[in-house]
DNA sequence: TCGAAGCATAGATGGTCATCGATATGTGTG
DNA sequence: CACACATATCGATGACCATCTATGCTTCGA
């Protein structure tokens, strides 16, 4: 469960030195593209793009795994997998009380990848 | 090569009647999530990322076929697979100017799913 | 203490995709 | 016209992935 958006964004800076709005910018370097679509990957999926929104859009900000099978038609394992993408990418938070396990949306993390794509 | 992006948002408004901010939002549409993820699925590939950066880091912000072979040292046929990919997705423009084919960025269309991205 | 419920993991399977080589299509040049 | 070059398309292949069933683990209540 590896919690880690890159805070360091690699500044892809339109302004250097003296010249400002250059022409050519710097284009993404490999690893920073590679880091970007392990990030768009997680999301690019239609059932955890509905996850992600139905947990934001529950009450209290969190759902349990149970709350999220049966609107979405898939099995308990099934669920609990796309659950697992999302958080090991950093997009949401698991607690666990009790018996159930509360996943919740860690907060900026979208717009943190949304960011990152206008870099590009 | 169809050129669509989701002009018409599915707006997800945070304010609905006189209940301002409530705890909780509509959720994401089935069919919205499939429009999504199909966005998302064309850009999560770090070679397509590459792609849309050095197209935008261009001079003239535009290149051919052949400008992008070499660095990314991909076959010239898989290039024209992952440019027909994101083309078709509505990042990029084709056009043709005698033997060369020149690619260039669709100007909004990144800022376009970033905004999508947060809604969420 | 025992059973039921919620969740995670393991293994299997069918589908999708990134990439390649080979080839077709189109375009400019001698 | 013939040839060289840039690009697109085709078919194949290996890897990855979404989903399922089966099963193990943990926690709560009777």
């Amino acid at each position: 469960m590896t919690i880690e958006l890159p805070v360091t964004v690699t500044s892809a800076a339109c302004c250097i030195g003296d010249t400002c709005a250059p022409l050519t910018r710097a284009p993404i370097t490999p690893g920073g593209a590679e880091d970007l679509s392990v990030l768009l990957k997680a999301l690019a999926d239609p059932m955890r793009l509905r996850l992600v929104s139905m947990i934001a859009a529950h009450e209290g900000g969190e759902a349990c795994v149970c709350d999220l099978t049966e609107p979405l038609g898939l099995t308990q394992p099934t669920v609990s997998h796309h659950l697992k993408v999302l958080a090991d990418a950093g997009y949401l938070t698991r607690t666990k009380r009790g018996t159930w396990a509360y996943y919740a949306l860690v907060p900026g993390a979208l717009d943190s990848v949304a960011a990152l794509l206008r870099t590009v």
